[in-house]
RNA sequence: UGUCCGAUGGUGUAACGGUAGCACUGCAGAUUUUGAUUCUGCCUGCCCAGGUUCGAAUCCUGGUCGGACAA
């Protein structure tokens, strides 16, 4: 008998080649979108997750679902994106952090809620899948992620936070192949994706909209003598790392190094200042073990883009602390570090401040 | 209205007298499922007026402006 495979199709080129995989592969496949823009804000066009291109994605995933011959449905996820994923990325940034909105929504919408809708409204299923570059393992009774055969494109990062139960029927048809791979594939079999671009956003409005703040006149300090070098229009504008977009001449480049809500203080120092090797993370979430006893050595990356970098992890009071072999910069609140033994991802968490001895 | 110092692109600076470089900002692009990082490219400048030199940002004179000292 058949297999039945929800796959999320986001109307972009690797999900549609993932269906299309699948339903090489003998599955009975199910393509499902989830609706997330309710149309609130008016940003200009882009393409981004979260805005109105998001009818275009849809007609797009539409056609491909006929195409390859398979049935299609959209969800309706709006009112819960909003309670969660852009709620929480409004309050982060309101404190200073950076959030990371890819993570929280891979957990909560694409592999949570659109599933549990497609069930209510009748669908039967036996695996999800997406067009993800990340492949699941087995190990020792328990389900992690191992990253992707394309190093390049690995996304494992923003699926830390999937559970045993989310992995366990989890279907990644793109693990074993590199981006040019996939992209030919759809160019053979003349998906109309094909040459569909790379890269969205995740909001192609102005951040002040979903944050729902005004502009608000700051000061942007000097890490070394606290100096006034210029000024801002509120530190949610920033994270740490930050080097473009100061608006501040110095004799070398200048990096946001620390953000101060309530003074609304941009601090910012120079490329030594943004380095640093200890910090703490919380919100713990295991995957390949189910947490440690004593010290750990791995790699952690601590950004999507950031190469991971080896450390020693050890449990800290009920958090744990990261110790990088060698200093690494913008470590920042808010983002996740992700702890990985060759390429398994043990687990990860929410990095929630640096740590300083002495 | 005395003395001293300085005066280079939007900012901070560099250039034995030989036609101005670097960093930052800004802009454009590459990379990117986070408005970060990183990478590539581009735009702007020698305070003014004389003079000395084959030739001056660099030397001299005067002016203007800024800073410091000076009751």
């Amino acid at each position: 008998m058949e297999k039945r495979v929800l796959v999320g199709l986001s109307g972009g080129l690797d999900s549609s080649v993932a269906a299309m995989l699948l339903k090489q592969h003998g599955y009975e496949v199910i393509g499902a979108t989830m609706s997330i823009w309710d149309g609130e804000y008016s940003p200009l066009g882009g393409n981004a997750c979260y805005g109105p291109d998001e009818r275009d994605d849809i007609d797009e995933a539409r056609k491909v679902a006929e195409f390859i011959g398979i049935s299609y449905h959209v969800f309706d996820c709006a009112k819960e994106y909003k309670s969660t994923v852009l709620e929480y990325f409004r309050s982060d940034y309101l404190q200073g952090r950076t959030p990371n909105p890819c993570v929280k929504c891979n957990q909560l919408m694409k592999f949570g809620l659109l599933q549990e809708l497609a069930r209510k409204s009748g669908l039967e299923f036996d695996y999800f899948a997406t067009g993800h570059y990340a492949q699941v393992i087995h190990k020792d009774g328990r389900y992690a992620l191992k990253r992707a055969a394309d190093a390049r494109k690995d996304q494992t990062y923003f699926l830390y936070r999937l559970s045993q139960e989310q992995l366990k029927g989890v279907l990644f048809p793109l693990a074993d192949f590199k981006k040019e791979e996939v992209r030919e594939m759809a160019r053979k079999a003349a998906l109309p994706v094909a040459e569909k671009a790379e890269s969205q956003d995740f909001y192609c409005g102005d951040y002040k909209e979903l944050l729902q703040v005004e502009d608000k006149l700051g000061s942007i300090v000097l890490k070394k003598d606290n100096r006034i070098l210029g000024q801002h229009n509120g530190f949610w504008n920033f994270t740490i790392g930050q080097r473009k977009g100061l608006g501040v001449a110095y004799s070398e480049p200048l990096y946001v190094v620390e953000l101060k809500p309530n003074e609304n203080l941009v601090v910012v120092g120079t490329r030594e200042d943004v380095m640093s090797t200890s910090f703490i993370v919380d919100d713990l979430h295991w995957m390949l073990l189910t947490g440690i006893e004593g010290q750990m050595e791995v790699t952690v990356k601590i950004r999507s883009a950031s190469r991971e970098a080896e450390a020693v992890i050890e449990p800290f009071e009920n958090k744990i602390k990261v110790t990088f072999n060698q200093p690494k910069d913008a470590i920042t609140p808010g983002q996740s570090a992700v702890f990985y033994k060759n390429e398994v991802i043990v687990g990860g968490g929410v990095i929630e401040n640096l740590y300083k001895q002495d």
